[in-house]
Parts: structure tokens; sequence; C-alpha cells
DNA sequence: CTGGCCGATTAACCTATGTTGTAGCCGCCT
DNA sequence: AGGCGGCTACAACATAGGTTAATCGGCCAG
């Protein structure tokens, strides 16, 4: 709403990346806004490489990702590596830890990070007392989803430089949402073992592929520091559609399916149960 | 249970697929039984080929997959397609139908397909009077994304001939639960293209891999039916390991977070708020 | 200052997989 | 009966991307 530094956002309560982020889906009340930053008070920070999961552990609290980058990643026992995805500030690790016993993936920091966790039995009470929010929650995971669908239609049928020239639009995209982006620009705290991980390639064929995409002009590398220089035409390299990051606000249906018709209280905005 | 046919099994009301997939989760009682069978009340059977669902296209009900088998995939604009995944008895489509305003995939039968479907805003209502049972949903739900995610490990990262392995096993898997595989044989209803768009491989490839694990006797092929002959040989040409399937029964801290604290009768309603 | 390590970069070479083209089979339509 | 379309099968050839190995620069510990 107001301007937005790019400071990491922490000096007033509410404009939290996740909550920036869940603001972009639905406007949230007073009460929610207010809960959230209840989950979001125990912070603790983690060194760069450092794992905040390992694939085969039990699950533990679930953690939302306030500042810094991880990466959420898949080993084969021989040692090959598949990033599933990055995870960024206002992410959400470890929400299905109430469903499943143990992670099929290990969650590993690139950066420092700070991060907030609060134990599992909360997302019933979520659910219970805040349906709105937790809707925004499940839209986040479901756009997780989505984010890995559309990562292994780029492995299967897009050749390496479209690949890398989608990646990086979505991360831009992704980063602009929590004001981590301007004008093209973003930090991207990333080896190029890592994005040849994520992208399937040999790390050599990850630097051939950003040489080309230099030499045309498409991106500029300086340090970590990646400018698009046209985001229009490195996504049509990259035949980026951004309709997989549902990034519209919530279709109506949603009030009608989640709106809180229990309490005339505190949540304080309507009811008029349908059917 | 009871020993198992490998009719279409919809005999008697309550063992459906879905209803089978989930109680391999957790016990599901009575009412929820009863419950599961009113959202699987309206079927309707596709035929095959037909799309149950277009990328791009609004979101309508939430289906039930009873009977058949059908993909979900995506299409680069230039025609190239992936298969995120196959959709068997007992699976859902839409889920996502209240968060998303459009469909960022498309789901196309295979077969004859029998269909249930229910409007979203029984999403709700389900939350609400039906936790465990909207827990079990929410299971499903993340399992599909671990699916997903070990497939993108898949292509990223093992050769044609493991990731062939690899989904076959997967499909037998997935299969037993709904009683649909039996000592490691099951219907294929599949032609090479699927399964090469499935892989991220060319049709051609596919056809020579197959040709592979048939020459070294790990499978069978008669038309349709695949059998595999030694399920922990090709396992672990596939480097498969169970564990991103969740196979295993629900938390114990699932009936903590998501159990009916609120209502000691059935379908009751109410609250007490947190906090 | 110096050695060692990590990551980026490039060259040379290699191979898994893609492409193109042809053939055979089977079921189905007329 | 004939022919057509969809699918499998395979051979021959092409290439995107993998592998190996060498170099270079930056950073840090001693």
């Amino acid at each position: 709403m107001t301007t937005m530094t790019r400071v990491p956002a922490s000096r007033q309560p509410e404009t939290t990346p996740l909550w920036l982020k869940l603001s972009s889906y639905l406007v949230l009340s007073d009460d929610e806004k207010l809960y959230l930053s209840e989950l979001e008070k125990t912070i603790v920070k983690q060194p760069p490489r450092s794992d905040l999961l390992q694939q085969g552990e039990r699950y533990r609290d679930v953690r939302i990702i306030r500042d810094g980058w991880a990466i959420r990643h898949k080993a084969l026992p021989d040692g090959r590596r598949q990033v599933v995805n990055f995870v960024l500030p206002g992410d959400i690790i470890g929400m299905y830890c109430t469903l499943f016993e143990s992670a099929d993936h290990s969650v590993t920091t690139l950066t420092q990070v700070e991060v907030a966790s609060f134990p599992p039995e909360r997302i019933g009470e979520l659910f219970r007392s805040f349906p709105r929010l937790a809707a925004a929650l499940a839209w986040s995971g479901a756009r997780e989803e989505a984010m890995v669908a559309e990562r292994l239609l780029s492995l299967g049928r897009r050749t390496a430089l479209e690949r890398t020239a989608h990646l990086i639009v979505e991360l831009l995209r992704r980063l602009s949402v929590v004001n981590m982006a301007a004008d093209g620009h973003f930090v991207l705290p990333v080896t190029q073992e890592i994005l040849a991980d994520a992208l399937g390639l040999s790390i050599v064929h990850i630097n051939r592929t950003l040489r080309r995409l230099r030499d045309s002009g498409l991106i500029e590398l300086n340090g970590q520091r990646i400018t698009v220089n046209d985001v229009r035409q490195l996504a049509s390299v990259g035949q980026f559609d951004e309709l997989y990051l549902h990034l519209i606000r919530a279709p109506r249906r949603l009030e009608r399916t989640f709106s809180d018709n229990r309490s005339p209280r505190s949540g304080g905005r309507d009811e008029q149960a349908k059917a």
C-alpha cells in the first residue's frame, strides 16, 4: 500500500513478506493481520548453507521465511540432486507437517535466513477461527504445486535456453510480490551449480547458457546481481505465461466457501450462509 | 480388508476408490463414510480422449474419479506437451477450484471415465463439519504435489531407463492402493506417445527404453497389460524409494490438529474461540 | 605474502537422446 | 475386400547437452 523500501521490511509488524504475499491475493482484516503476526513471533536466524529440513527427517514445526533464500531439493542415493523450488521470503516450509510423518525433501539455506516457526497444532486453530486466512495459506501452498508442475514442463519440454529464461522471469515475478525486485533487477544468491540442479542441466551447460543470454543482451550479471533488460523478450524466449503463478486475486466464490459463517463476532464481516 | 476383486468395485456404496485410498491413510467413521458417499452422488461418464478440464478454463466443480484413467498435462504454445501426472480412480480434480480462478493445466481422459462431481462450496462445509475427512483430502492433495516433485527429480536427474522404471513402479504402487493391480500386473491404457510426454522423452526413445526393459526381463507387455516380473529389481533400477508417496498412516498429531473438538455430536458446529 | 579452496569459464570431446523415414500390424469404416 | 488411420517398431543419422580437464580470479587462513 504505502510505497515500499527494499529494506528487509520488518519495521512495521504487519508488512512481513508473508503478509505482502497474502495481501496480493486477498485483503486481510485487522484480526487476520494480527493473528498472522502472532504466528511470526518466534524468530530465529539460520546461517547460510544450513539445513532447515532434511529428507527423511520427521516433520517438526511449520516455518515461515521472513528473509533470505533457501532451496527445496531432493537427492538420489548416488548424489545426483534436483532443486525442486526456490524458497523466498514469504514462503512457508513444512505446511504439510500435520499430514505427513516425514519429509521427502530437504530445505537448505543459501544465505542467512530469518525464519519464524509455530507448532503444527495451530493450523487446526487457524482453519477454525480464521478460515479466510487459512484459505490464503492454502492458496500459497497450491501455487507451490503449480510452480513445480511448471518446472516439470520446463525440464521435460523446454530447451536449456528456454528453461533458464523461464526461471529468471519466474523469480523476478515472485520477488516483485514481496518487494525484492525493482526495474528488472534483483540479487540472485546462487551458484551456477545450484542453477544447474534446478534446471536439470550440468554446471558447464548452465554456464554456456548464461553466456548466451548475456551475449544476446537479455540479461546482465554483476556478481550476484542480475539485471533483466527486457522482460517481455526474456519471457518470450522462455515461453513464460504467468497463468500458473495464479497472481490474480481470490475468486468471489472463495468468500462463499471460506468466510467464517460461524462466529458473528471476531471475524466481523458478514455471514449469510448460502444454501 | 476382505479379499478384493479386481472388478471396478462400486457394488457396495462405501468401497469407492476414493474411500479405499483415504482409508489407507486413516480410519474413517461411519459419518465420514456417509458424507463421502454423498459427495460421490452425482455421477457422469466421460468418453475416452475427452477433456475434463482445459488449460485456461475457469474452474467449475470438483471431480472425483471413480473409474478409468486420465492425464493431467500442460502444453506450450508450440504444441510441446508435458504430462504432469496420471489421474487414477480415487483421485480428485479441481480441488483448488475455490482458490484459483482458472486452470493452469488440462485433464484429458484416456479411457472411458466415471466421475462424480460436487460444487466447490461443499469444501467449506467439509472443513467445518468433517475436519478429519478434510485432512484426508488435504493429504491426498499434498501427495499429489509430492508426486510431481518426484517426477521432477526423474526428469532432471534420472536417465531414460531409470525414469521409465520408476514410473512403472509408481503406478504399480498407486494402483495397488485402489485394488487395481495384483501380483505386479496391471492395465496400462496408454500409448507410447503419452508415456513419452510423461517422461520428457521422444516417442522413439521411449520405445527403445521399453524394449530394453523387456529384453532384460524386468517387464512384459501384452497389449495394454503390463507385468512386472521383479518389482524389487525394477525399483532398484529406477532408484525408487516410496517415501514420497507417503503411504503410511496419518501421524498422531493429525488427530490433535484436525479432530472435531467442537462438536461432541456428529454434524453440529460451533466454536470456543482461541486465545 | 602464500597456499589452498571455491566458483566461473572455456575448450575438446563424447554420448544419450532426438529426428526423420520406413515398414508392419491391427481395427474399423465404407 | 480394400483402404485408411493410429500405433508399434527399428534403422540411420543429427545434435543438445554431458564429461573431463585446464585456467583464472577471489577470498581466507596461516
